[in-house]
Parts: structure tokens; C-alpha cells; sequence
DNA sequence: ATCCCTTTGAAGGGG
DNA sequence: CCCCTTCAAAGGGAT
């Protein structure tokens, strides 16, 4: 480790990651630090970094390992620490059984340089060289084995006992989290069948083998740490990197397995036709071939936590609410984001961050701007969505699916934040806090429609956990979160649809109640309540989109009614909705 | 055939 | 530094 700094840190430590969840990053530390939450989320991160990282440390020298993002680098860092001392209080020190069941084996890759961009060598060679580590019982490219995510998915063969859970029980095999549904997370074009529609199928170094499988039930597994990411990025980079993107050296192996996050540009067989194409348009098509090689395939930006959470629970949400319709999906997925504990989202933030640390290595000169509309080829246009003022949102109600059957909260009176009322166009009104796409105070306060009817409907159900930050004053509560998993699935399930009124009730009494948050609340407001863990405080995090979350949010709908009581009130109930009376 | 919708998070750019 | 915009996934709906 690079320097541990110290104890000094530990506190800090934690919080690294942790600005991903707060949703400024803005302090709290110092709170943090007593709450329990924090020492979970701790020993969440904890659990997330391998030791191999700690190995890796030594090796650290190299700077590949430092090559990451200034973020993570100051991640792994206080999450050396935080997992240091995680280890010490549960393990008592590494991780021997693995912190999530998922985790089968630790990799200890030999860091040194081999990926490093400067590195050449050839993945195989390197994984042979380096540390064994365990390696995976079944046939396994040997790369898969750096990526600890989780090989759950991949393995054809025989998960590792503790997987065996995820095993589907009906076919026996290994099923990815959720079946059929998910694809991977970043979808090949189309000529690349082979691939594997695993979450995270991309980072799969061969086919079939997936480097980071997603568990169903969210990752489970502990992520492998920087430096089995970085061996599995090393190995990727020499397999997948595309070539104009790769640096020579990596050049050298090309699986011609395209990445996940490559897509080439409605490419498509265009080429082909161009071949076909009449000698006419030969001319035309050879500068257009010629310009397409300059055009580099698409290369998509990584998925972010969020991103990734949707990948894999879209499939239940669909299922459970019988929707298909995206928008309305997703709402609700925004709903169970919230409402997920820290851990759960920790997990996801973790695997969102080495993905984004994967990608960089993969594509070291990309960068999001590329994909912004007109820079590749691929992309048409840039959607612009623009709502025009206050009317954008306003109407907006997108409300298709009986699940979420709440009435749309269309008329004005409905209570929105400031962005939604007001819209981007009409930012001058906007309160500051919404400027500064924090919790919007009129919304909070309730003044003008704003203020929160919204809070009582009851669609929090899931709410609660998403304000849990500022539900749980006592760090106590936070323990209670775990619930919320379990909740989750609840929440939305509103098969029974349409009609659920009192089908709903029922579901609703199941939801969690609010417990932990509510109570806290506000005042501490955003600062104490994000602050405690930081990050992962969803509330926060809801609060500082203000935008949608603020407006309707139908889904909530599907449970129900509020069960909030007022006490909540300050928070910014983002995601409360509408109740349907 | 495209874009929109919707969600959160990340990143880039402008002021 | 703050704020805004765009993109990432996804799929029905709208244009």
C-alpha cells in the first residue's frame, strides 16, 4: 500500500468512494465516523477491495497501478485502510472466506508492470507468471480468473460450492443474475453473437466467460480490488483493445472479441455494401471506408452504478410489474436505487468504479466527450430534450404502466421540485438549493406546490430506505437497512396491478417502513445525513438530481400509499409520488 | 427510422 | 468551483 497514510486516515478512508453516494461530497466525515453506518460501509469497501490489492501494494510501485483515476487511486487508499481495519474486526484479517459468497478465489496477479500500459506482455503469459492464486476449477480462461467479480456466471462448469446457490435450481446451471433478461452490460454489436449477454459480459475475456458476472441478487461478489481489475484489464486490454485505441504493444492480441462497450458505429455491414456497391459509388464508399476505419468504433461510456443496478434488476422489475416500458422501469428502478442499503449500493458503486477504471485502461484516450452526438459516426443526433420551461415537466407524466398506476401528478398543485415546476429553461426561479441541484427547499418545505403533499402519498414505500440518511440518526438504524434488499423486490411488485388498491395496502404494510430514515431527517439535513456515510446516502443523492425525482414519480404508485408520516417532511421526498387518493 | 421518455451517475465544458 | 449538458441502458410509444 502505498502508504497507507496512516491512520490518519481511516475515517477519510472510508469516504472516498464514498462521493459517489453524498451527494456533494460535501463533509461529513467527521460524523461519519461515529455512525456505524459508516464502519459497514467501511467493511463493505473493505470487503470490496481484495487484499490482493494489498499485495499489489507492494508491487505498487509500478504506476500502472497509480494509472487510475486520482479517485481511485485516493479510494484504494482509504479503502486500504477502512479494509484494513475491516479485516482486523472481522476476519481478523483477510479475507478467508470470502466477504461475499460469491467470491471464489483471490487473485494475486502479479501487478507488476505486465499491464501497465506500457507493459506488452501477453496476458497469457503474464497470468502464467504470475502469482497463482487460485484458479478457477473449471476451465477457465486463464484471464477470467484475475477478475474476481464474479465468476458465478461464467462458469459453465462447477461454481465453487458457496455459488452454487446461484445456481439455477431448475436447470442446475450457474445462472447469470437475471436470466434471459439481462445483457450484457455493454452490448456487441450485432456480429459478435458469440458474446456473452452477461452484465458484465464485456469484460469477459473470452466468450462465455465473463469477467465480471453480476449475481442475481446483486453483486455479491467482492470485488476483486484494483488489482485483479487491473490483471483482468491487462488481459483485456490485450485482447479487446481496439486497435486505434490500443497502444501498440497492446495491439498484439487481439481476440477479435469486440468489447462490450465498443459498437461499431451503425457500421454495420456497411463496409459490405460498400463492396457491393456499384463502382460508381466506389469512390464514395472507399472515402467512406476510409473514414470509417478513422471513425473508431463506438466506444460507450462505462456504466455507472446505477447503470449497472438497472442492468440487472430490470428483468425483475419488468417481471414483477409486467411493464415494459423503459421509462416506466426505470422509474422504479430509481425508487429500489434508493432504497437500496448502502452495502447493496456500495457493491454497485464498486463495480461501477472499476468498470470505469477498466475502461480507462482499455481506452486510455477516450473520453465521454467522444460520444457525444456528431463525434462518432454512429450516433445520430444528440436528443436534445430540452423541455421547453415549465411545461416539460409539468405535463410530463409519463405514466404508462398500471403499475404505477398513480394518477400522474400532472396539475400544477402537484407538488415538484423546483427543476421539475420550473424546468431547466426557467432555472431563474429555481430555489438555490435546486440550483445547485441540491434538495430543493420549496419542494422540502412544502412552499407553494412544492411542499410536500407528495411526501405523505405513500409511494415511499421504498422511499424510506431512500432517505434513510436522513431517517437514521442513530447509526443504529442503519444497521436496519439490509431490509431494505429484501424489500425491494416489494416494493415493486405490484403483479396484481392494476387494481391494487387493496392489494396495495397489503404490499405496502409488507414495505418497509421507513424505518430508518425518517427520523433524521434533515436537519441534519443533507449535510449530516449524507454526511454519515457519505456516500452512499441515496437521499442525497436524490436530492441533488432534483429533477425527477422530485416530480411525480409514478411508480411509488405501485405500493402505495404513503406510509411516511409526516415526520419525514423535511426530506426531500424525491421519490415520493403522488399518493392515488 | 429516430427520438423521446425515465432513472442515476460520471464526465466534460463553459462561465 | 459551480453549473449545465450529454451519455450510458432499455424498450414501448410518439413523431
Amino acid at each position: 500500500m502505498p502508504q497507507l497514510n496512516g491512520g490518519g486516515g481511516d475515517d477519510l478512508g472510508a469516504n472516498d468512494e464514498m462521493i459517489s453516494f453524498k451527494d456533494e461530497g460535501e463533509q461529513e466525515e467527521k460524523i461519519s465516523e461515529n455512525s456505524s453506518a459508516e464502519r459497514d460501509l467501511a467493511d463493505v469497501k473493505s470487503s470490496l477491495v481484495n487484499e490482493s490489492e494489498t499485495n499489489q501494494n507492494s508491487s505498487s510501485d509500478s504506476e500502472a497501478e497509480r494509472r487510475p483515476p486520482p479517485r481511485s487511486e485516493s479510494f484504494r487508499d482509504k479503502t486500504r485502510e477502512s479494509l484494513e481495519e475491516a479485516a482486523k474486526r472481522q476476519d481478523g484479517g483477510l479475507f478467508k472466506s470470502p466477504p461475499y459468497p460469491g467470491y471464489p478465489f483471490i487473485m494475486i496477479p502479479d501487478l507488476t508492470s505486465p499491464y501497465l500500459p506500457n507493459g506488452s506482455l501477453s496476458p497469457t503469459a503474464r497470468t502464467s507468471n504470475k502469482v497463482p492464486v487460485v484458479q478457477h476449477p473449471h476451465h477457465v480462461h486463464p484471464l477470467t480468473p484475475l477478475i474476481t467479480y464474479s465468476n458465478e456466471h461464467f462458469t459453465p462448469g462447477n461454481p465453487p460450492p458457496h455459488l452454487q446457490a446461484d445456481v439455477d435450481p431448475k436447470t442446475g446451471i450457474p445462472r447469470p443474475p437475471h436470466p434471459p433478461d439481462i445483457s450484457p452490460y455493454y452490448p456487441l454489436s450485432p456480429g459478435t453473437v458469440g458474446q456473452i449477454p452477461h452484465p458484465l459480459g464485456w469484460l469477459v475475456p473470452q466468450q462465455g466467460q465473463p469477467v465480471y458476472p453480476i449475481t442475481t441478487g446483486g453483486f455479491r461478489h467482492p470485488y476483486p480490488t484494483a488489482l485483479t481489475v487491473n490483471a483482468s484489464m491487462s488481459s483485456l486490454l490485450s485482447s479487446r483493445f481496439p486497435p486505434h485505441m490500443v497502444p501498440p504493444h497492446h495491439s498484439l492480441h487481439t481476440t477479435g472479441i469486440p468489447h462490450p462497450a465498443i459498437v461499431t458505429p451503425n457500421v454495420k455491414q456497411e463496409s459490405s455494401h460498400s463492396d457491393i456497391g456499384s463502382l460508381n459509388s466506389s469512390k464514395h464508399q472507399d472515402a467512406k471506408k476510409e473514414e470509417e476505419k478513422k471513425k473508431q468504433p463506438h466506444i460507450k461510456k462505462p456504466l455507472n452504478a446505477f447503470m449497472l443496478y438497472m442492468k440487472e434488476m430490470r428483468a425483475k422489475v419488468v417481471a414483477e410489474c409486467t411493464l415494459k416500458e423503459s421509462a416506466a422501469i426505470n422509474q422504479i428502478l430509481g425508487r429500489r436505487w434508493h432504497a437500496l442499503s448502502r452495502e447493496e449500493q456500495a457493491k454497485y458503486y464498486e463495480l461501477a468504479r472499476k468498470e470505469r477504471q477498466l475502461h480507462m485502461q482499455l481506452y486510455p484516450g477516450w473520453s465521454a466527450r467522444d460520444n457525444y452526438a456528431g463525434n462518432y459516426q454512429g450516433k445520430k443526433k444528440k436528443r436534445k430534450r430540452e423541455k421547453q420551461a415549465g411545461e416539460g415537466n409539468e405535463h410530463r407524466e409519463y405514466f404508462p404502466n398500471p403499475c404505477l398506476s398513480l394518477p400522474p401528478i400532472t396539475d400544477l398543485s402537484a407538488p415538484k421540485k423546483c427543476r421539475a415546476r420550473f424546468g431547466l429553461d426557467q432555472q431563474n426561479n429555481w430555489c438555490g438549493p435546486c440550483r445547485r441541484k441540491k434538495k430543493c427547499i420549496r419542494y422540502i418545505q412544502g412552499e407553494g406546490s412544492c411542499a410536500s403533499p407528495p411526501s405523505s402519498d405513500g409511494s415511499l414505500l421504498e422511499s424510506p430506505p431512500s432517505s434513510p440518511s436522513m431517517i437514521s440518526p442513530s447509526p443504529s438504524s442503519k444497521e436496519s437497512k439490509p431490509q431494505t434488499e429484501q424489500m425491494q423486490p416489494l416494493s415493486l411488485t405490484m403483479k396484481p396491478p392494476p387494481l391494487l388498491s387493496s392489494s396495495q395496502h397489503q404490499h405496502l404494510s409488507m414495505a418497509p417502513p421507513p424505518p430508518l430514515a425518517l427520523l433524521d431527517n434533515s436537519g441534519a439535513g443533507k449535510t449530516s445525513g449524507s454526511a454519515h456515510n457519505g456516500s452512499l446516502d441515496p437521499s442525497d443523492v436524490s436530492s441533488s438530481r432534483s429533477t425527477g425525482s422530485a416530480s411525480s414519480r409514478p411508480i411509488s404508485a405501485c405500493h402505495s400509499h404513503s406510509l411516511l408520516p409526516s415526520s419525514a417532511p423535511t426530506q426531500p421526498l424525491s421519490l415520493v409520488t403522488k399518493s392515488i387518493d
